[in-house]
DNA sequence: ATGGTTTGTTGAACTTGTTCAACCCTATTA
DNA sequence: TAATAGGGTTGAACAAGTTCAACAAACCAT
C-alpha cells in the first residue's frame, strides 16, 4: 500500500493519531509516472507536492549555457517539488524528471491549503519537515565549499549508496557541480 | 522601537490582527551584542532564535582546515540561529559574530514551544518562514555551482549592496566560497 | 542483427582558483 | 611615537577543474 509509506513519513516529523494520518494521506492520489517523463519544467508553474513511492527522480536546472546542475534525487519516502513556484505560484526555474518507472502521492495546491486550514497538526507537520529541510540545505552549501569534488563524490556514494546505483556519472557529476569528464579522471586515480 | 520592526516582518509573512502580533512579540526579549561578541560557538548547542534589529552578523563554519565558510551574513530585518541545533538541541556546527555593534530580539527553545501550543497562527508563521527559506537555499546553490567566483561576487554586491559595504573583503570572499587573494584580483581585472 | 544514440574514458591545452611569500597601508594601542 | 595587528594587493608556482576531440563500450529501437 503506497499510503503505508506516507503514513510512516509523516509520523518521522509528527506524532499523531491514526485518524489524523487518514484524514491527511485522503488528499493524496497516487500517480504513476513514466521513465523520462517530465513532472515539471522550468518555465511552467508547479502545480503539486509529491512523495515518492517507488522510483527515482531528479530535480534540476538547466543554465543560459545549457549546463544541467540538479538540485537532488528524489527516491523513495523522498518529498518532491518545486517549493517557491508550488507556494507562489510563480515561473519554475526547474524541470523534475522520472530517471526510471516511478510512483508517487501528490497533492494539488487547492487541497494543500484545505488541510492547511482544517488541521493545524498540518501546519506544524510541514514546518517541521521545511526547518529540516533548511538544515540539510545549509549543510549542503557548507559541504560544497569545504569539500573538493573528490571529497564530494565520496561523501555522495557513502551517504546515499542506494540512490548512485541507479544513477549514471552523467547524473552525479551534475550534482556535484563539476563535469562528467572530470568525475571520471576522479574515478580512475582511486 | 525593535518590535516595530520584528511586526512589520512577520507581517510579511502572514496576515494576522494586532493582538496576535502583540502576543507572539511578547516572548522575545531585547539583547545588546558588542563588536565581535559571539552568540553562538561551534560545538555548543544554540539556545535561541534570534531577529536583527541592528547591526550586522556573521554566521560561518571553520572546518578541519582552519578555512572559514560563510553560510550567510544577518543585518536589520534578518532572522538568525542554527536552525538544526536549536530545534534538535545537538552539538552546533556553526559560529555567529556580531561584526559590529548590534542589537536584536531572541527568543528560547522553551519559550518558541510554548508559543507554538499557544497559537497555531505561529506554527503557519515559521512554517512559511521556513518554505521561503529553503527555496532561497536551493537557489544559493544553483547560483554556488552555474557561476563563476566573479560572477558570484557581482551577485552578491548588486543584491545586497548595503551588506557588502559593511564586509570586509575577507568576510565576502568567505561567503563566495573563494581565498581573500583570489578575491582582490577578481576586483582588480574589472 | 543493425544502426543510432547515449555513456564512460582518456589526453592535451586551457581557465579558474589556491598557496605562499612579500609588501604597503591603515587603525589601534602601548 | 613606535609597535603591532589586520586588511588589501601582487607575483610566481601550483592544483583543481574545464573544454574539446577522439574513441570504445553499452544500450536501446526497429
Amino acid at each position: 500500500m503506497p499510503y503505508q509509506l506516507l503514513q510512516e513519513n509523516i509520523l518521522k516529523n509528527v506524532k499523531m493519531s491514526p485518524s489524523d494520518l487518514e484524514f491527511i494521506c485522503k488528499y493524496f492520489k497516487p500517480i504513476s509516472v513514466n521513465k523520462g517523463e517530465f513532472l515539471l519544467q522550468q518555465g511552467n508553474i508547479c502545480k503539486f507536492e509529491g512523495f515518492v513511492v517507488k522510483g527515482c527522480f531528479r530535480i534540476f536546472n538547466i543554465d543560459t549555457e545549457g549546463k544541467e546542475n540538479t538540485l537532488y534525487f528524489a527516491v523513495k519516502d523522498w518529498w518532491l517539488m518545486d517549493i517557491d513556484s508550488f507556494m507562489n505560484q510563480t515561473s519554475s526555474e526547474l524541470n523534475i524528471q522520472a530517471l526510471e518507472e516511478s510512483q508517487i502521492l501528490i497533492i494539488d495546491r487547492t487541497n494543500k491549503e484545505t488541510l492547511y486550514k482544517e488541521s493545524s497538526i498540518v501546519e506544524k507537520l510541514f514546518r517541521i519537515m521545511s526547518q529540516k529541510a533548511v538544515a540539510a540545505w545549509q549543510r549542503r552549501l557548507i559541504r560544497n565549499h569545504g569539500l573538493k569534488a573528490k571529497e564530494r563524490y565520496s561523501y555522495f556514494v557513502n551517504t546515499y549508496p542506494e540512490i548512485a546505483l541507479k544513477l549514471t556519472d552523467r547524473q552525479i557529476s551534475g550534482y556535484l557541480g563539476i563535469t562528467h569528464e572530470f568525475l571520471s579522471k576522479i574515478k580512475r586515480k582511486n
